[in-house]
DNA sequence: TCAACGTTTAGACTCGCAGTCTGAACCCAA
DNA sequence: TTGGGTTCAGACTGCGAGTCTAAACGTTGA
C-alpha cells in the first residue's frame, strides 16, 4: 500500500459509510469510486482492494484511539482518574466515527489477520491501561492485581461492547451516560457493600 | 433456510474451522463441500450459501448461550453467585467451539444484518441479566443498578472480548483464569477501598 | 405394489464483479 | 525539457457464486 495521500484519505470515510450500510461485499469497488468521488483507477493504485481500504480506515481509528489514550494515561492526576478519561477517550473517538466502528464490527477479519489486528491493539490500548493499571497500585488509589492483562481486556471489552450495542442498532451514542455506567461498574463494582 | 437434519448439522463445525482460518471469502463453497464431505448441491439444497452457514452456526452457538444463561439464573443461589455462574458459562461455551468463535468475530456482519444480530444477544444475554442484576437489589447481594442494560452490556463485553483475545491468538482459552479475573473485577471493581 | 414427494447428487452453465492492463494526459522537480 | 510519479477512462480476463437439469434414491401411505 503506497502512502496515502491527505486529500484521498479525507475521502474515505464516505467509503466506510457504505461498508457500514451494506456490509463489506456488497459494496461493490465502483460504489466506493461514486461516493467518494475517487474513480476506480485511482483507488487501486493507492489499494489493492476493498479489504485494505477498511484495514487503513481501521489503522487511523487505532492510531486516534492510542493517540487519545496516551493523552489521558500521561496527565497528573490519580491512576482511578487517568482510567476514567481513558474510558472517556475511547468512546470519544467510537462516537466519532460510528460508520467505522460499525464498518469494523461486520467485517473486521477483513481489514487484516486477526492476530495482527490483536497486536495492534494490545500496543495501542492493552499495554498503556496495564502499565496504569500499576501505577494505580503504586499510588494507591487502584487496588494491586494479579492479572493486569486479563483487566486491560476486560475493561476494553466493557466499552466497546457497550458502545457498538447502540452504534450497530443506529441508535445514537449517549457517551456520557456509558462512560458513567462503565466507570462505575469497573471501579466499584456490583458487590453489595 | 429449510430445517437442516441434524447430520447435516453435526458437520458444519468443519466448514467453521475453515471460516476461522481463512476468512469467510477465502473460503470456496467448494471447500466447505470438502470439508464437511455434504457435495455443494446439497449445501445448496439447505442453505442460500456461505453465509447462511455462518449463520446457523451464530445462531446455534447463541441458543447455547441462551441455554447456559437460563441454567446459571434460574439456580436458587444469591444473585452474586449467579452472575458469576453466568460468566463461567459464556466462557464454557466459548471454550467449547473456538472456530466458531473465531469465525464470527472476523465475519460477524454475514451472519445477518447486525440489528437482527443484536436483537438476538439482547433476548439471550442482556435480558436475562438485567433480570438478575434487579434480583440482586431485592436479595441485597448486588448494589442497586441505575441502568442495568448498560451494566449487562458491559459485563457481556468483558467477558466475550477476554476471551476472544485469546482465541483469536490462537492461545488456549485458559477458561478459570478469565473467569476469576472478570468476575473480580465486576463485582469488586479497581479501586482501593 | 405403486405413486408421489422430498432428498441427494454430479455436472454443466451463466454472469457479476474484482482485479488487471493499456495508454493517454498531467504535474512537478531537477 | 525530460523523466518519474500520479490520475484516470475504458477495455479485458477469470474466478467462483449461484442456478439449473436431470437422474437416482428412500420413505411414506393408499
Amino acid at each position: 500500500m503506497r502512502t496515502v495521500p491527505s486529500q484521498i484519505a479525507a475521502r474515505l470515510p464516505a467509503a466506510a459509510e457504505l461498508f457500514a450500510d451494506r456490509g463489506l461485499d456488497s459494496t461493490k469497488i465502483e460504489d466506493v469510486a461514486a461516493a467518494t468521488g475517487i474513480p476506480k483507477a485511482t483507488l487501486y493504485y493507492y489499494f489493492s482492494g476493498k479489504e485494505e481500504i477498511l484495514a487503513f480506515l481501521l489503522n487511523d481509528a487505532l492510531l486516534r484511539v492510542a493517540d487519545e489514550v496516551a493523552i489521558a494515561v500521561q496527565s497528573h492526576d490519580t491512576a482511578a482518574q487517568r482510567l476514567t478519561d481513558v474510558i472517556s477517550a475511547q468512546l470519544r473517538v467510537m462516537a466519532d466515527q460510528p460508520a467505522v466502528c460499525r464498518a469494523l464490527v461486520g467485517d473486521l477479519g477483513r481489514a487484516g489477520r486477526m492476530p495482527a489486528i490483536a497486536e495492534m491493539i494490545n500496543t495501542a490500548y492493552y499495554q498503556p491501561v496495564e502499565a496504569l493499571l500499576r501505577e494505580g497500585a503504586a499510588d494507591g488509589t487502584l487496588l494491586e492485581q494479579a492479572h493486569p492483562e486479563a483487566v486491560a481486556m476486560a475493561i476494553f471489552g466493557a466499552v466497546t461492547i457497550s458502545a457498538l450495542s447502540y452504534l450497530v442498532t443506529n441508535q445514537p451514542l449517549d457517551e456520557p451516560r456509558i462512560a458513567r455506567a462503565v466507570t462505575d461498574l469497573i471501579l466499584d463494582g456490583l458487590r453489595a457493600k
